[in-house]
RNA sequence: GCGGGUGUGGCGGAAUUGGCAGACGCGCUAGAUUUAGGAUCUAGUGUCUUGCGACGUGGGGGUUCAAGUCCCUCCACCCGCACCA
């Protein structure tokens, strides 16, 4: 007989509403974990079988540690604002609210149905002004501190989505969201300085525990690289630029100059004769959108300014050329070429027939760059040194001279802030009639998103807030007029903070209560997906970062422990997607298989972090493996199992048992859950063997399957004659003396090959064990006519006879 | 191209410090039970071989008494970055 999974699993999910089984005590004695998941942006898609994979990792986690003793803290919320609802809202005329409010029903109830563990009174709804105060307050802060600032840049225009979209949202020149093209405009945009951080951000990573594939995405994101910013002058002329070198030991080799072709000075320097080429090449460059730029890239091009820089070590005239392998994004503009140690610069030298100087010694330059370590030639002051020496010596030289200077650069940008949208945080600035600007002072904060009838694009390029009445202010003192800032906040702004919120998410006067946060803070592990890679987990840490600075929260990082779960994909090993129509629906099986057989399949299709193909199959499985320990510990009237029994005698499942103890909580604190899962099936199996089985094991075993399958467990654990809940019941201990047998079981080699198996008493001697093994027949037999060179005894695992 | 990662049965995957390769699950085979079953229980299941045995962790080489694990080299796939000076 099978156990009923609707009936029991609505049961529980009741029982522990009730009861509020799973309330955070937000200031108890014990001893705290704090087990976050990625909160989900409410799609209308409503919950996908991803979702659950990092939320039942974390659901085990906690209530594994809720049983361990520890106060958990285990919360969930909703990363509400964003594009979609905005989209809806335009395409059906209706409000984003009512629509996201809709979205939120259903996650909730899919996730309920799951049975995780949550504390439902600090759910957060990033689209809650009572929250979105707190983001808000945020902002002014960062504005107050310099760190928040307008700045006219050439930003990422979609005009399909009507919005700008931040370097990170765009994907080889289209939209993140939609692929929709994207083009660059000059516009003036809110800026946040993450550059700012940029060291403390690449520095801290050492302090988190984190896979080191992420750390390392972040370290590339950020870029740091060290070189010098030297100072040319451009002949006949009294402009001068700099340009960034992580090179600056190869200036003897500097044969021309390259600007990208944005440089300001482009129009000042180019000369009459060249000045049409160059036209003409900008022109090309301008119509061409950045996917093109980049795909075309393979093939360099450029064009001659006339014009030439002076190298200031030689004083030798350098050719300035434009060409669109150098970004005007990066470093300034503007770079010294070395063809004989660049593989760009020796490509464009060749292409232009440029000279190429040898200032390195160790490659061939008539066949490419030469970029390695070397002896300095052809370098004066510098002939003889080795790169790094050279480097010191150079900028030793430079900064002598006052034509250069020691230089750090990073890839990082700062993070444009803004969005021309209505469904966003409004940012609480006001721009005064007098050309004046300021913060919304913080006892006014909310500053809520008026309720507007319809949500059209301005057609100004400014959000559909503009079109409101709500942009227009008097100061009630003065009388002057102002108008609100109608750019709202991109949706990565609630996500950096909602953490915090969840320690004391009701507090009316801060964002959150500093004992609170220093009882909670860091989050011990947070679990989600590895698409945040870069994005939300760079932005969390800096607003962190900054707060920490501020004194707002205790800690220097967020996130202590970091882990992402693998995606699952269809049958077919593919991204699961509605075109492919391989999409499973979690409601599907939770109404089919019970969400415990979702929860623990899930767990045991692979670790954690793996990629791994649905299977109907396996499905199947996991629920065989409920329905067979239900059977074993539930008899057809609903009662114990006569094969229980109450009993303190030794058993034939002592061994199996407290191994089972063992791995499983080791497996499951390293989030190991499908190999904790498979000795959980070894223990079950061992059980059907079995004559009968002590009581308290099975109420061990209970205990060690309940943070995976909560209902089934709580309903047996309520069979075997308990009232309370099994959240709180003490986690089984294992007793490391019933995990060594008397006996144990030698491997027997001979040249390394398995010739036989003896069992010896635990406690034998090297020596003896020696002795017997070599004694033993089957060896014998193989060293028959063969002399023994050396034998090899490990105790307790296997004995090598080497012989010839 | 650069950086990171992964390659183990028909499939998903296990294997402290190098020490019995293939735990557990799926699938498959046989038997039991059953009116019947795609239910349940029991046994088997890396490959080759009648057997003894030999071979076997992407390919090749090396270190070692002993290699999935360490070293060298090549290949394939996945993820990230992509002219970052």
């Amino acid at each position: 007989m099978s156990f009923n999974h609707q009936e029991i699993e609505k049961k529980w999910q009741d029982y522990w509403a009730r009861h509020k089984t799973f309330k955070t005590d937000t200031y108890a004695d014990k001893e705290k974990v704090y087990a976050l998941d990625m909160f989900p942006y409410p799609s209308g898609a409503g919950l996908h079988v991803g979702h659950p994979e990092g939320y039942t990792a974390t659901d085990i986690f906690s209530r594994m540690k809720r049983m361990q003793g520890y106060e958990v803290l285990h919360p969930m919320g909703w990363d509400a604002f964003g594009l979609p609802a905005e989209q809806y809202a335009l395409d059906t005329g209706n409000s984003p609210a009512a629509f996201t409010e809709e979205n939120i029903a259903t996650f909730k109830r899919q996730i309920k149905e799951l049975g995780f563990s949550y504390d439902w009174d600090r759910e957060i709804n990033t689209t809650d002004p009572n929250y979105y105060k707190w983001t808000q307050w945020i902002f002014t802060k960062l504005y107050e501190h310099g760190l928040a600032y307008m700045d006219e840049v050439a930003v990422n225009w979609c005009p399909a989505l009507g919005t700008v979209l931040a370097n990170e949202e765009v994907i080889d020149g289209k939209s993140e969201r939609g692929g929709h093209p994207v083009i660059r405009k000059p516009m003036k945009q809110w800026m946040l300085k993450i550059t700012a951080y940029a060291d403390r951000l690449l520095e801290d990573l050492e302090e988190v525990d984190w896979p080191e594939s992420i750390k390392e995405m972040q370290r590339n994101w950020i870029g740091r690289s060290e070189g010098a910013e030297i100072t040319f002058h451009v002949d006949d002329h009294s402009e001068q630029f700099t340009a960034f070198t992580t090179r600056p030991d190869t200036l003897f080799g500097a044969t021309y100059a390259v600007f990208a072709p944005e440089h300001p000075l482009v129009e000042k320097i180019v000369t009459t004769e060249q000045k049409e080429k160059v036209d003409a090449y900008l022109k090309e460059i301008e119509t061409k959108s950045d996917l093109e730029r980049t795909d075309l890239a393979k093939e360099k091009t450029g064009v001659f300014t006339g014009a030439y820089a002076i190298n200031p070590v030689n004083n030798e005239k350098m050719p300035i050329w434009i060409a669109d392998y150098v970004l005007m994004g990066y470093g300034s503009g503007a770079i010294m070429a070395v063809p004989g140690h660049d593989e760009r610069d020796f490509e464009f030298a060749r292409k232009f027939e440029l000279p190429i100087k040898e200032v390195v010694a160790g490659g061939d330059l008539s066949r490419e760059a030469y970029t390695d370590d070397g002896e300095h030639v052809n370098s004066d002051f510098l002939n003889g040194l080795y790169t790094d020496e050279a480097i010191v010596k150079m900028i030793e030289w430079l900064e002598e001279k006052g034509i250069g200077t020691r230089k750090v650069t990073y890839r990082l940008r700062d993070w444009l802030f803004s969005r021309q949208r209505y469904w966003g945080e409004p940012i609480p600035i006001i721009h005064w009639e007098d050309g004046s600007m300021s913060a919304v002072p913080e006892e006014e904060l909310p500053l809520e998103l008026p309720e507007m009838d319809e949500i059209k694009p301005s057609g100004t390029g400014e959000s559909p807030l503009a079109t409101s009445d709500w942009v227009h202010v008097t100061d009630p003192e003065t009388g002057m007029k102002g108008r609100r800032e109608t750019n709202t906040m991109p949706q990565w702004a609630g996500s950096c903070w909602y953490f915090l919120r969840f320690i004391d998410p009701n507090n009316p006067d801060k964002l959150a209560d500093p004992d609170a946060l220093k009882e909670w803070l860091p989050v011990d592990i947070y679990i989600g997906g590895a698409e945040h890679a870069v994005l939300h987990l760079l932005y969390a840490r800096f607003w962190h970062k900054f707060l920490y600075d501020i004194g707002a929260v205790p800690t220097k990082e967020p996130f202590m422990k970091l882990f992402n779960q693998g995606m699952i994909l269809g049958e077919g090993n593919e991204k699961m997607s509605k075109s492919k129509g391989n999409v499973v629906n979690p409601d599907d099986i939770i109404s089919t298989h019970g969400a415990d057989t979702l929860r623990l399949y899930e767990m045991f299709m692979g670790p954690l972090d793996a990629a791994v193909a649905w299977s109907t199959n396996g499905l199947d499985g996991a629920r065989r493996f409920l329905d067979r320990v239900w059977r074993l510990i539930v008899n057809e009237d609903n009662e114990l199992s006569d094969k229980i029994v109450d009993t303190h005698e030794a058993s034939q499942m002592d061994k199996v048992y407290h191994e089972t103890v063992k791995k499983v909580e080791e497996d499951f604190e390293n989030l190991h859950f499908n190999t904790g899962i498979s000795q959980l099936m070894v223990f079950i199996n061992e059980g059907y063997k079995a004559e009968t089985i002590p009581k308290k094991y099975i109420e061990g075993f209970v205990k060690l399957l309940s943070p995976v399958a909560p209902h089934l467990s709580e309903e047996m654990w309520q069979i075997l004659g308990h009232n309370n809940t099994i959240s709180y019941e003490k986690w089984p201990e294992y007793d490391e003396s019933k995990l060594i047998e008397d006996e144990v079981e030698i491997v027997l080699q001979v040249m390394g090959k398995v010739r036989a198996k003896m069992n010896v008493p635990k406690d034998i001697t090297k020596e003896e064990l020696e002795k017997q093994a070599l004694q033993h027949e089957k060896i014998q037999e193989f060293l028959e006519g063969k002399t023994v060179r050396k034998v090899i005894v490990v105790p307790g695992k296997l004995v090598n006879v080497v012989a010839n």
